[in-house]
RNA sequence: GGCCCCAUGGUCAAGUGGUUAAGACACCGCCCUUUCACGGCGGUAACGGGGGUUCAAGUCCCCCUGGGGUCACCA
Protein backbone atom coordinates (compact mmCIF):
# COMPACT_ATOMS: atom_id res chain seq x y z
CA UNK A 1 0.00 0.00 0.00
CA UNK A 2 1.35 3.35 -1.25
CA UNK A 3 1.33 5.77 1.64
CA UNK A 4 -0.46 8.46 0.95
CA UNK A 5 0.66 12.24 1.81
CA UNK A 6 -1.70 13.75 4.49
CA UNK A 7 -3.84 16.82 3.12
CA UNK A 8 -6.52 17.85 4.98
CA UNK A 9 -9.22 21.01 4.98
CA UNK A 10 -10.93 23.65 7.06
CA UNK A 11 -13.98 25.14 4.70
CA UNK A 12 -16.24 27.76 6.45
CA UNK A 13 -18.70 29.80 5.36
CA UNK A 14 -18.01 33.39 5.58
CA UNK A 15 -21.80 33.85 6.75
CA UNK A 16 -20.25 35.04 10.08
CA UNK A 17 -17.64 35.47 11.78
CA UNK A 18 -14.97 32.29 12.93
CA UNK A 19 -16.32 30.54 15.74
CA UNK A 20 -14.06 29.09 18.70
CA UNK A 21 -15.38 25.64 17.55
CA UNK A 22 -14.78 26.19 14.21
CA UNK A 23 -11.17 27.50 15.52
CA UNK A 24 -10.44 24.70 17.61
CA UNK A 25 -11.84 22.43 14.30
CA UNK A 26 -9.11 24.44 12.47
CA UNK A 27 -6.36 24.18 14.88
CA UNK A 28 -6.72 20.49 15.22
CA UNK A 29 -6.67 19.55 11.31
CA UNK A 30 -3.68 22.01 10.97
CA UNK A 31 -1.79 20.04 13.95
CA UNK A 32 -2.60 16.77 12.15
CA UNK A 33 -1.43 18.37 8.72
CA UNK A 34 1.70 19.58 10.60
CA UNK A 35 2.67 16.83 12.69
CA UNK A 36 2.35 14.49 9.39
CA UNK A 37 4.40 16.91 7.18
CA UNK A 38 0.69 16.90 5.33
CA UNK A 39 -1.07 19.81 3.45
CA UNK A 40 -3.39 22.07 5.30
CA UNK A 41 -5.88 23.64 2.71
CA UNK A 42 -7.95 26.35 3.43
CA UNK A 43 -11.25 26.54 1.68
CA UNK A 44 -14.34 29.06 1.29
CA UNK A 45 -17.63 27.22 1.35
CA UNK A 46 -19.85 29.86 -0.20
CA UNK A 47 -22.27 28.16 -2.54
CA UNK A 48 -24.91 30.01 -0.22
CA UNK A 49 -24.54 33.12 -2.29
CA UNK A 50 -27.29 35.12 -0.09
CA UNK A 51 -25.70 34.60 3.22
CA UNK A 52 -22.23 34.63 2.30
CA UNK A 53 -20.61 38.10 2.62
CA UNK A 54 -16.90 39.34 1.63
CA UNK A 55 -17.33 40.91 4.96
CA UNK A 56 -17.34 37.68 6.80
CA UNK A 57 -14.90 36.22 4.53
CA UNK A 58 -12.18 38.89 5.65
CA UNK A 59 -12.99 38.16 9.14
CA UNK A 60 -12.08 34.68 9.40
CA UNK A 61 -8.62 35.47 6.62
CA UNK A 62 -7.93 37.99 9.95
CA UNK A 63 -8.61 35.71 12.81
CA UNK A 64 -6.97 32.65 11.05
CA UNK A 65 -3.86 34.85 10.58
CA UNK A 66 -4.54 36.31 13.86
CA UNK A 67 -4.00 32.66 15.48
CA UNK A 68 -1.38 32.06 13.24
CA UNK A 69 -3.13 29.03 11.53
CA UNK A 70 -1.11 29.49 7.84
CA UNK A 71 -2.72 27.50 5.20
CA UNK A 72 -0.69 25.88 2.47
CA UNK A 73 -2.97 26.30 -0.20
CA UNK A 74 -6.17 28.56 -0.17
CA UNK A 75 -7.48 32.07 -0.83
CA UNK A 76 -4.88 34.94 -1.20
CA UNK A 77 -2.13 32.25 -1.91
CA UNK A 78 -3.55 29.54 -3.94
CA UNK A 79 -2.39 26.01 -5.20
CA UNK A 80 -2.26 23.51 -7.33
CA UNK A 81 -6.08 22.60 -6.92
CA UNK A 82 -7.79 26.26 -7.00
CA UNK A 83 -9.58 28.06 -6.77
CA UNK A 84 -10.10 28.12 -2.81
CA UNK A 85 -13.54 29.58 -3.22
CA UNK A 86 -16.40 27.87 -4.05
CA UNK A 87 -17.56 30.19 -5.84
CA UNK A 88 -15.31 30.43 -8.22
CA UNK A 89 -15.29 26.74 -8.86
CA UNK A 90 -19.30 26.84 -10.09
CA UNK A 91 -18.22 25.39 -13.63
CA UNK A 92 -16.60 22.86 -12.30
CA UNK A 93 -19.11 21.41 -10.42
CA UNK A 94 -21.37 21.67 -13.46
CA UNK A 95 -19.41 19.05 -15.24
CA UNK A 96 -19.51 16.78 -12.05
CA UNK A 97 -22.98 17.08 -12.63
CA UNK A 98 -23.57 16.82 -16.18
CA UNK A 99 -21.03 13.64 -15.74
CA UNK A 100 -23.41 11.81 -13.14
CA UNK A 101 -25.83 12.63 -14.63
CA UNK A 102 -24.41 10.60 -18.01
CA UNK A 103 -24.19 7.85 -15.23
CA UNK A 104 -27.51 7.91 -14.21
CA UNK A 105 -25.91 8.61 -10.55
CA UNK A 106 -28.07 11.95 -10.40
CA UNK A 107 -31.54 12.48 -11.96
CA UNK A 108 -33.76 15.27 -11.80
CA UNK A 109 -36.76 15.84 -9.51
CA UNK A 110 -39.99 18.06 -10.51
CA UNK A 111 -41.61 17.60 -6.85
CA UNK A 112 -42.65 21.00 -5.62
CA UNK A 113 -41.75 22.27 -2.45
CA UNK A 114 -45.36 22.55 -1.55
CA UNK A 115 -45.18 18.53 -2.67
CA UNK A 116 -42.07 17.82 -0.30
CA UNK A 117 -43.43 20.16 2.54
CA UNK A 118 -46.96 17.73 2.56
CA UNK A 119 -44.41 14.56 2.90
CA UNK A 120 -42.69 15.68 4.99
CA UNK A 121 -45.62 17.06 7.59
CA UNK A 122 -46.90 13.74 6.68
CA UNK A 123 -44.50 11.20 7.65
CA UNK A 124 -43.56 13.10 10.64
CA UNK A 125 -47.16 12.63 11.80
CA UNK A 126 -47.34 9.13 11.19
CA UNK A 127 -43.49 8.43 13.01
CA UNK A 128 -41.54 7.81 9.83
CA UNK A 129 -38.43 9.83 8.87
CA UNK A 130 -39.02 12.51 6.83
CA UNK A 131 -37.94 11.32 3.69
CA UNK A 132 -37.83 12.13 -0.02
CA UNK A 133 -40.43 9.62 -0.94
CA UNK A 134 -38.86 8.82 -4.15
CA UNK A 135 -41.22 9.84 -6.62
CA UNK A 136 -39.08 10.94 -9.72
CA UNK A 137 -36.46 8.32 -8.83
CA UNK A 138 -38.30 6.17 -10.99
CA UNK A 139 -38.93 8.62 -14.04
CA UNK A 140 -37.66 7.06 -17.44
CA UNK A 141 -35.13 8.92 -19.66
CA UNK A 142 -38.11 9.75 -21.44
CA UNK A 143 -39.84 11.31 -18.78
CA UNK A 144 -37.21 13.27 -17.15
CA UNK A 145 -36.99 14.86 -21.21
CA UNK A 146 -40.24 15.31 -21.65
CA UNK A 147 -40.56 17.43 -18.17
CA UNK A 148 -37.38 19.04 -18.88
CA UNK A 149 -38.58 19.83 -22.42
CA UNK A 150 -41.78 21.54 -20.89
CA UNK A 151 -39.80 23.88 -19.19
CA UNK A 152 -39.90 22.28 -15.70
CA UNK A 153 -37.33 23.25 -13.39
CA UNK A 154 -35.63 20.39 -11.85
CA UNK A 155 -33.76 19.93 -8.96
CA UNK A 156 -30.93 17.01 -9.06
CA UNK A 157 -30.90 14.15 -6.70
CA UNK A 158 -28.57 11.70 -5.97
CA UNK A 159 -29.80 7.71 -6.22
CA UNK A 160 -28.23 7.05 -3.43
CA UNK A 161 -28.14 3.23 -2.17
CA UNK A 162 -31.35 1.75 -1.01
CA UNK A 163 -30.32 -1.35 1.02
CA UNK A 164 -27.59 -2.72 2.95
CA UNK A 165 -25.46 -0.58 5.33
CA UNK A 166 -22.84 1.96 5.09
CA UNK A 167 -19.46 2.43 8.11
CA UNK A 168 -18.02 5.15 8.73
CA UNK A 169 -14.52 4.65 9.55
CA UNK A 170 -13.80 7.32 12.56
CA UNK A 171 -10.69 7.89 13.95
CA UNK A 172 -11.98 8.89 17.45
CA UNK A 173 -15.66 6.90 17.13
CA UNK A 174 -14.24 3.58 15.77
CA UNK A 175 -16.62 1.94 13.07
CA UNK A 176 -20.28 4.03 13.25
CA UNK A 177 -22.96 1.70 11.30
CA UNK A 178 -25.65 2.99 9.30
CA UNK A 179 -28.43 1.48 7.57
CA UNK A 180 -28.92 2.34 4.35
CA UNK A 181 -32.46 2.70 4.60
CA UNK A 182 -31.86 6.21 6.34
CA UNK A 183 -30.41 7.44 3.62
CA UNK A 184 -32.68 9.42 1.01
CA UNK A 185 -32.13 11.00 -2.31
CA UNK A 186 -30.50 14.24 -1.30
CA UNK A 187 -30.21 17.12 -3.36
CA UNK A 188 -27.30 17.89 -5.10
CA UNK A 189 -28.50 20.62 -7.42
CA UNK A 190 -30.64 23.26 -6.23
CA UNK A 191 -33.20 24.77 -8.98
CA UNK A 192 -31.03 29.10 -8.87
CA UNK A 193 -28.27 26.59 -10.90
CA UNK A 194 -26.06 26.45 -7.77
CA UNK A 195 -24.97 22.77 -5.68
CA UNK A 196 -25.43 22.13 -2.08
CA UNK A 197 -23.57 21.64 -0.03
CA UNK A 198 -22.94 18.07 0.01
CA UNK A 199 -22.41 18.03 -3.37
CA UNK A 200 -19.67 20.92 -3.61
CA UNK A 201 -17.75 19.77 -0.80
CA UNK A 202 -17.40 16.24 -1.79
CA UNK A 203 -16.11 17.37 -5.35
CA UNK A 204 -14.00 19.56 -3.65
CA UNK A 205 -12.37 16.83 -1.28
CA UNK A 206 -12.16 14.76 -4.27
CA UNK A 207 -10.93 16.95 -6.95
CA UNK A 208 -8.39 18.91 -3.99
CA UNK A 209 -7.01 15.20 -2.65
CA UNK A 210 -8.31 15.74 0.87
CA UNK A 211 -7.04 12.53 2.71
CA UNK A 212 -8.39 13.10 6.17
CA UNK A 213 -11.67 14.88 6.76
CA UNK A 214 -11.32 16.28 10.54
CA UNK A 215 -14.15 17.99 11.45
CA UNK A 216 -17.07 18.59 14.21
CA UNK A 217 -19.62 15.98 15.32
CA UNK A 218 -22.77 17.70 13.68
CA UNK A 219 -21.40 16.03 10.56
CA UNK A 220 -21.21 12.19 11.79
CA UNK A 221 -25.05 11.98 10.85
CA UNK A 222 -24.62 13.38 7.40
CA UNK A 223 -21.21 11.06 6.42
CA UNK A 224 -22.97 8.25 5.36
CA UNK A 225 -24.65 10.17 2.74
CA UNK A 226 -20.88 11.78 1.71
CA UNK A 227 -19.90 8.00 1.47
CA UNK A 228 -22.39 7.50 -1.11
CA UNK A 229 -21.66 11.01 -2.58
CA UNK A 230 -18.02 9.79 -3.03
CA UNK A 231 -18.92 6.69 -4.04
CA UNK A 232 -21.07 8.15 -7.10
CA UNK A 233 -18.17 10.19 -7.75
CA UNK A 234 -15.74 7.49 -8.19
CA UNK A 235 -13.74 8.67 -5.41
CA UNK A 236 -11.73 7.28 -2.75
CA UNK A 237 -13.01 7.29 0.86
CA UNK A 238 -11.28 9.98 2.92
CA UNK A 239 -10.38 8.97 6.20
CA UNK A 240 -12.39 10.81 9.01
CA UNK A 241 -12.60 12.02 12.26
CA UNK A 242 -15.29 13.52 14.06
CA UNK A 243 -14.64 15.90 17.11
CA UNK A 244 -16.95 16.84 19.59
CA UNK A 245 -18.43 19.96 19.79
CA UNK A 246 -18.18 23.06 22.09
CA UNK A 247 -21.07 23.56 24.72
CA UNK A 248 -22.07 26.73 26.69
CA UNK A 249 -21.86 26.58 30.38
CA UNK A 250 -26.07 25.31 30.08
CA UNK A 251 -24.65 22.50 28.13
CA UNK A 252 -26.77 24.07 24.87
CA UNK A 253 -25.57 25.08 21.73
CA UNK A 254 -23.04 28.04 21.72
CA UNK A 255 -24.57 31.18 20.65
CA UNK A 256 -24.12 34.95 21.22
CA UNK A 257 -26.29 34.96 24.35
CA UNK A 258 -23.95 32.86 26.11
CA UNK A 259 -20.83 36.03 25.34
CA UNK A 260 -18.13 36.09 23.28
CA UNK A 261 -18.33 33.30 20.72
CA UNK A 262 -16.25 34.26 17.81
CA UNK A 263 -12.10 34.46 18.17
CA UNK A 264 -12.76 38.15 17.35
CA UNK A 265 -14.54 38.73 20.41
CA UNK A 266 -12.22 36.95 22.27
CA UNK A 267 -8.74 39.22 20.57
CA UNK A 268 -11.03 42.14 21.17
CA UNK A 269 -10.95 41.23 24.75
CA UNK A 270 -7.55 41.38 25.31
CA UNK A 271 -6.99 37.57 24.73
CA UNK A 272 -3.29 36.87 23.39
CA UNK A 273 -3.61 34.75 20.40
CA UNK A 274 -1.13 32.00 22.13
CA UNK A 275 -3.25 31.66 25.28
CA UNK A 276 -6.64 30.93 22.89
CA UNK A 277 -4.82 28.76 21.09
CA UNK A 278 -3.78 27.22 24.25
CA UNK A 279 -6.92 26.52 25.32
CA UNK A 280 -8.26 25.21 22.31
CA UNK A 281 -5.88 22.74 22.33
CA UNK A 282 -7.38 21.77 25.83
CA UNK A 283 -10.80 21.22 24.80
CA UNK A 284 -11.37 17.77 23.76
CA UNK A 285 -7.34 16.91 23.98
CA UNK A 286 -5.25 15.86 27.12
CA UNK A 287 -1.24 17.01 26.04
CA UNK A 288 -0.14 14.44 28.60
CA UNK A 289 2.15 14.90 31.33
CA UNK A 290 -0.27 17.13 33.17
CA UNK A 291 0.93 19.77 30.91
CA UNK A 292 -1.65 22.36 30.61
CA UNK A 293 0.67 24.97 29.12
CA UNK A 294 1.56 24.22 25.62
CA UNK A 295 2.81 26.27 23.02
CA UNK A 296 2.42 25.87 19.25
CA UNK A 297 5.81 23.90 18.77
CA UNK A 298 4.91 21.40 21.27
CA UNK A 299 1.12 20.72 20.78
CA UNK A 300 2.49 19.65 16.64
CA UNK A 301 4.61 17.32 19.04
CA UNK A 302 2.51 15.87 21.03
CA UNK A 303 -0.65 16.08 18.79
CA UNK A 304 -2.90 13.20 18.44
CA UNK A 305 -5.72 12.57 16.79
CA UNK A 306 -6.73 9.22 18.04
CA UNK A 307 -6.70 10.80 22.26
CA UNK A 308 -9.12 13.36 21.16
CA UNK A 309 -11.75 13.16 23.55
CA UNK A 310 -15.94 11.56 22.34
CA UNK A 311 -17.72 14.23 24.53
CA UNK A 312 -18.31 17.75 24.24
CA UNK A 313 -16.86 20.14 26.15
CA UNK A 314 -17.62 23.38 27.72
CA UNK A 315 -16.09 25.81 27.12
CA UNK A 316 -14.54 27.28 30.30
CA UNK A 317 -13.94 31.37 30.13
CA UNK A 318 -12.32 31.36 33.76
CA UNK A 319 -9.43 28.82 32.62
CA UNK A 320 -8.90 30.97 29.48
CA UNK A 321 -8.36 33.95 31.55
CA UNK A 322 -6.17 32.03 33.71
CA UNK A 323 -4.03 30.59 30.70
CA UNK A 324 -3.94 34.29 28.86
CA UNK A 325 -2.72 36.06 32.23
CA UNK A 326 -0.01 32.77 32.16
CA UNK A 327 1.32 34.28 28.18
CA UNK A 328 0.95 37.80 29.63
CA UNK A 329 3.18 37.34 32.29
CA UNK A 330 5.82 35.65 30.61
CA UNK A 331 5.54 37.82 26.82
CA UNK A 332 8.36 40.67 26.63
CA UNK A 333 7.46 43.81 27.46
CA UNK A 334 8.04 45.31 23.89
CA UNK A 335 5.92 42.52 22.41
CA UNK A 336 3.01 43.66 24.75
CA UNK A 337 4.14 47.33 24.43
CA UNK A 338 3.75 46.49 20.24
CA UNK A 339 0.13 45.05 21.14
CA UNK A 340 -1.46 48.09 22.98
CA UNK A 341 0.34 50.54 20.83
CA UNK A 342 -2.65 51.62 18.40
CA UNK A 343 -4.79 52.15 22.09
CA UNK A 344 -1.99 53.89 23.47
CA UNK A 345 -1.76 55.78 20.14
CA UNK A 346 -5.71 56.73 20.58
CA UNK A 347 -5.25 57.75 24.06
CA UNK A 348 -2.30 60.40 23.56
CA UNK A 349 -0.26 58.56 25.58
CA UNK A 350 2.47 58.11 23.14
CA UNK A 351 3.26 60.03 20.14
CA UNK A 352 3.83 57.63 16.61
CA UNK A 353 8.16 58.31 16.56
CA UNK A 354 9.06 57.98 20.16
CA UNK A 355 12.65 58.76 20.98
CA UNK A 356 14.99 55.95 22.50
CA UNK A 357 14.39 57.71 26.24
CA UNK A 358 10.39 57.89 25.68
CA UNK A 359 10.51 54.09 24.57
CA UNK A 360 12.38 53.15 27.24
CA UNK A 361 9.35 55.19 29.77
CA UNK A 362 6.61 53.45 27.70
CA UNK A 363 8.87 50.07 28.34
CA UNK A 364 8.82 50.34 31.93
CA UNK A 365 5.11 51.44 31.90
CA UNK A 366 4.62 48.09 30.80
CA UNK A 367 6.95 46.13 33.10
CA UNK A 368 5.83 47.86 36.14
CA UNK A 369 2.22 46.62 35.48
CA UNK A 370 2.41 43.14 33.36
CA UNK A 371 3.22 41.13 36.48
CA UNK A 372 -0.57 41.91 37.77
CA UNK A 373 -2.49 41.84 34.62
CA UNK A 374 -4.53 39.17 33.22
CA UNK A 375 -5.21 40.44 29.74
CA UNK A 376 -4.82 43.12 26.91
CA UNK A 377 -7.11 45.20 28.35
CA UNK A 378 -5.77 45.83 31.88
CA UNK A 379 -2.48 47.21 30.04
CA UNK A 380 -4.86 49.70 28.48
CA UNK A 381 -7.52 50.29 30.81
CA UNK A 382 -5.26 49.81 33.95
CA UNK A 383 -2.78 51.88 33.22
CA UNK A 384 -3.92 55.46 32.99
CA UNK A 385 -2.88 57.09 35.96
CA UNK A 386 0.80 56.75 34.88
CA UNK A 387 0.03 59.68 31.60
CA UNK A 388 -2.29 61.73 33.82
CA UNK A 389 -2.64 62.68 37.48
CA UNK A 390 -6.16 61.25 38.81
CA UNK A 391 -8.85 62.76 38.30
CA UNK A 392 -10.58 61.22 41.27
CA UNK A 393 -9.77 59.19 44.76
CA UNK A 394 -11.41 55.50 45.04
CA UNK A 395 -14.34 56.41 47.86
CA UNK A 396 -13.25 53.34 49.72
CA UNK A 397 -9.66 54.29 49.38
CA UNK A 398 -10.50 58.27 51.00
CA UNK A 399 -12.11 56.89 53.88
CA UNK A 400 -9.60 54.24 55.03
CA UNK A 401 -6.42 56.61 54.25
CA UNK A 402 -7.15 60.24 53.73
CA UNK A 403 -9.11 60.28 56.98
CA UNK A 404 -6.12 60.41 59.42
CA UNK A 405 -6.07 64.50 60.64
CA UNK A 406 -2.47 64.07 59.86
CA UNK A 407 -2.57 62.81 56.48
CA UNK A 408 -2.49 66.10 54.92
CA UNK A 409 0.82 67.30 56.57
CA UNK A 410 2.80 63.63 55.94
CA UNK A 411 1.65 63.95 52.37
CA UNK A 412 3.28 67.53 51.98
CA UNK A 413 6.40 66.36 54.21
CA UNK A 414 6.56 63.23 51.77
CA UNK A 415 6.13 65.31 48.65
CA UNK A 416 9.50 67.29 50.64
CA UNK A 417 11.41 64.35 51.22
CA UNK A 418 11.49 62.95 47.59
CA UNK A 419 14.31 65.70 46.71
CA UNK A 420 16.66 63.24 48.69
CA UNK A 421 16.28 59.98 46.83
CA UNK A 422 18.84 60.46 44.30
CA UNK A 423 19.03 58.90 41.68
CA UNK A 424 14.87 58.83 41.66
CA UNK A 425 14.58 54.70 41.84
CA UNK A 426 12.82 52.39 43.80
CA UNK A 427 15.71 51.46 46.14
CA UNK A 428 16.73 55.61 47.23
CA UNK A 429 13.01 56.30 47.52
CA UNK A 430 11.95 52.88 49.84
CA UNK A 431 15.14 54.46 51.91
CA UNK A 432 13.96 57.66 52.40
CA UNK A 433 10.56 56.97 52.87
CA UNK A 434 11.50 53.62 56.03
CA UNK A 435 13.59 56.72 56.92
CA UNK A 436 11.01 58.91 57.18
CA UNK A 437 8.57 56.27 58.23
CA UNK A 438 10.77 55.47 61.88
CA UNK A 439 11.31 59.32 62.31
CA UNK A 440 7.44 59.83 62.88
CA UNK A 441 6.65 56.93 64.42
CA UNK A 442 4.44 55.35 61.78
CA UNK A 443 3.72 52.08 60.69
CA UNK A 444 4.35 51.63 57.28
CA UNK A 445 0.96 51.56 55.67
CA UNK A 446 0.05 54.63 57.41
CA UNK A 447 2.02 56.49 54.83
CA UNK A 448 2.56 54.01 52.07
CA UNK A 449 -1.39 53.25 51.89
CA UNK A 450 -2.06 57.31 51.54
CA UNK A 451 0.24 57.99 49.39
CA UNK A 452 -0.21 55.34 46.89
CA UNK A 453 -3.70 57.19 46.86
CA UNK A 454 -2.61 59.91 46.30
CA UNK A 455 -0.55 58.84 43.09
CA UNK A 456 -2.69 57.05 41.01
CA UNK A 457 -6.52 57.48 42.78
CA UNK A 458 -6.63 53.61 43.75
CA UNK A 459 -5.93 51.41 46.24
CA UNK A 460 -4.32 48.46 44.73
CA UNK A 461 -1.44 48.68 41.67
CA UNK A 462 2.67 47.43 42.18
CA UNK A 463 4.60 47.68 44.60
CA UNK A 464 4.67 51.84 45.61
CA UNK A 465 8.00 52.59 45.01
CA UNK A 466 8.67 50.73 41.66
CA UNK A 467 5.91 52.82 40.94
CA UNK A 468 6.55 56.01 41.99
CA UNK A 469 10.18 55.38 40.36
CA UNK A 470 8.14 55.14 36.87
CA UNK A 471 6.01 58.33 37.31
CA UNK A 472 9.11 60.34 38.22
CA UNK A 473 10.07 63.04 41.02
CA UNK A 474 8.44 65.73 39.62
CA UNK A 475 4.96 64.09 39.39
CA UNK A 476 5.37 62.53 42.53
CA UNK A 477 5.73 65.87 44.02
CA UNK A 478 2.92 67.32 42.02
CA UNK A 479 0.12 64.57 42.86
CA UNK A 480 1.19 64.05 46.24
CA UNK A 481 0.71 67.94 47.06
CA UNK A 482 -2.80 68.12 44.82
CA UNK A 483 -3.78 65.07 47.06
CA UNK A 484 -2.68 67.33 50.35
CA UNK A 485 -4.75 70.62 48.70
CA UNK A 486 -7.73 68.16 47.98
CA UNK A 487 -8.14 66.87 51.23
CA UNK A 488 -7.78 70.25 53.05
CA UNK A 489 -10.66 71.38 50.83
CA UNK A 490 -12.94 68.69 51.70
CA UNK A 491 -12.19 69.21 55.48
CA UNK A 492 -13.39 73.21 54.48
CA UNK A 493 -16.54 71.81 52.73
CA UNK A 494 -17.65 69.61 55.94
CA UNK A 495 -17.07 72.50 57.85
C1' G B 1 -40.50 11.15 16.40
C1' G B 2 -36.61 7.77 13.45
C1' C B 3 -31.40 7.26 13.26
C1' C B 4 -26.49 8.37 15.25
C1' C B 5 -23.02 9.94 19.07
C1' C B 6 -21.78 10.74 24.13
C1' A B 7 -21.71 10.13 29.88
C1' U B 8 -15.24 10.48 35.80
C1' G B 9 -15.53 16.50 40.85
C1' G B 10 -18.80 23.06 39.28
C1' U B 11 -15.46 23.07 34.46
C1' C B 12 -11.35 20.80 31.39
C1' A B 13 -9.40 16.04 31.83
C1' A B 14 -5.93 11.32 33.16
C1' G B 15 -7.46 6.38 33.64
C1' U B 16 -7.88 1.26 29.10
C1' G B 17 -10.16 -5.27 34.72
C1' G B 18 -6.83 -5.06 40.55
C1' U B 19 -5.05 2.81 41.70
C1' U B 20 -5.54 5.67 48.62
C1' A B 21 -9.60 7.44 41.25
C1' A B 22 -4.05 11.79 38.73
C1' G B 23 -3.38 16.86 37.31
C1' A B 24 -5.26 21.85 35.86
C1' C B 25 -9.03 25.93 36.32
C1' A B 26 -12.52 27.71 39.81
C1' C B 27 -13.67 27.80 45.07
C1' C B 28 -12.09 27.86 50.51
C1' G B 29 -8.05 28.31 54.25
C1' C B 30 -2.97 29.47 55.56
C1' C B 31 1.88 31.67 54.30
C1' C B 32 4.56 35.69 51.72
C1' U B 33 3.43 41.11 51.73
C1' U B 34 2.83 48.43 51.85
C1' U B 35 -2.16 47.25 48.57
C1' C B 36 -3.75 44.16 44.51
C1' A B 37 -1.85 40.40 41.92
C1' C B 38 2.04 36.64 41.45
C1' G B 39 4.07 32.62 44.08
C1' G B 40 4.15 28.58 47.95
C1' C B 41 1.43 25.08 51.12
C1' G B 42 -3.11 22.68 52.35
C1' G B 43 -8.44 21.61 51.77
C1' U B 44 -13.70 20.71 49.83
C1' A B 45 -15.34 18.00 45.54
C1' A B 46 -16.41 12.78 40.77
C1' C B 47 -17.03 7.35 38.22
C1' G B 48 -25.78 9.25 36.29
C1' G B 49 -29.11 4.66 37.73
C1' G B 50 -30.14 -0.62 37.35
C1' G B 51 -28.90 -5.36 35.80
C1' G B 52 -25.26 -8.82 34.18
C1' U B 53 -19.87 -11.07 32.92
C1' U B 54 -15.61 -11.82 36.34
C1' C B 55 -12.06 -13.96 42.04
C1' A B 56 -12.10 -8.59 40.86
C1' A B 57 -15.58 -3.31 36.92
C1' G B 58 -14.84 3.82 36.37
C1' U B 59 -12.81 0.31 32.84
C1' C B 60 -16.47 -5.30 29.20
C1' C B 61 -22.06 -6.39 27.78
C1' C B 62 -27.45 -5.04 28.15
C1' C B 63 -31.40 -1.78 29.67
C1' C B 64 -32.92 2.93 31.57
C1' U B 65 -32.05 8.04 32.29
C1' G B 66 -29.80 12.42 30.78
C1' G B 67 -27.28 15.49 27.17
C1' G B 68 -25.95 16.46 22.14
C1' G B 69 -26.27 15.89 16.83
C1' U B 70 -28.89 14.84 12.32
C1' C B 71 -33.13 13.98 9.20
C1' A B 72 -33.41 21.63 4.22
C1' C B 73 -33.45 23.65 -2.87
C1' C B 74 -28.28 26.21 5.10
C1' A B 75 -23.44 25.15 5.46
Amino acid sequence: MIEQRVRVRFAPSPTGALHIGGARTAYFNWLFARKSGGTFVLRIDDTDTSRSSEASYQQIIDSFRWLGLSWDEGPEIGGEFGPYRQSERLALYREELQRLLAEDKVYPCFCTQEQLLAEREKAQKDGRTPHYSGHCRQLTREQQEYELAAGKTAVYRLRAPKSGSTVVSDMIRGEVVFNNEEIDDFIVWKADGTPTYHFASCVDDYKMGITHIIRADEHLSNTPRHIAMFQALGAPIPQFAHIPMILAPDRSKLSKRHGATSVDEYRMAGILPEALINYLLLLGFSPGEDKELVEVEQAIELFDLRKVTKHAAIYDVKKLAWVNSHYIHSASPDYLLALVWEAWLGRHWTIANPNREQLAWLRSVIVVMQERSHNLQDLQDGVAYYFSAPMQYDVKGVRKHFTAPSTQEHLRRTADILQDAVPFTAHTIERVFRRFIAQQGLKGGELIHPTRLSLSGLTTGPGLFDMMAVLGRVECRQRLLAAADWIGQQVELKV
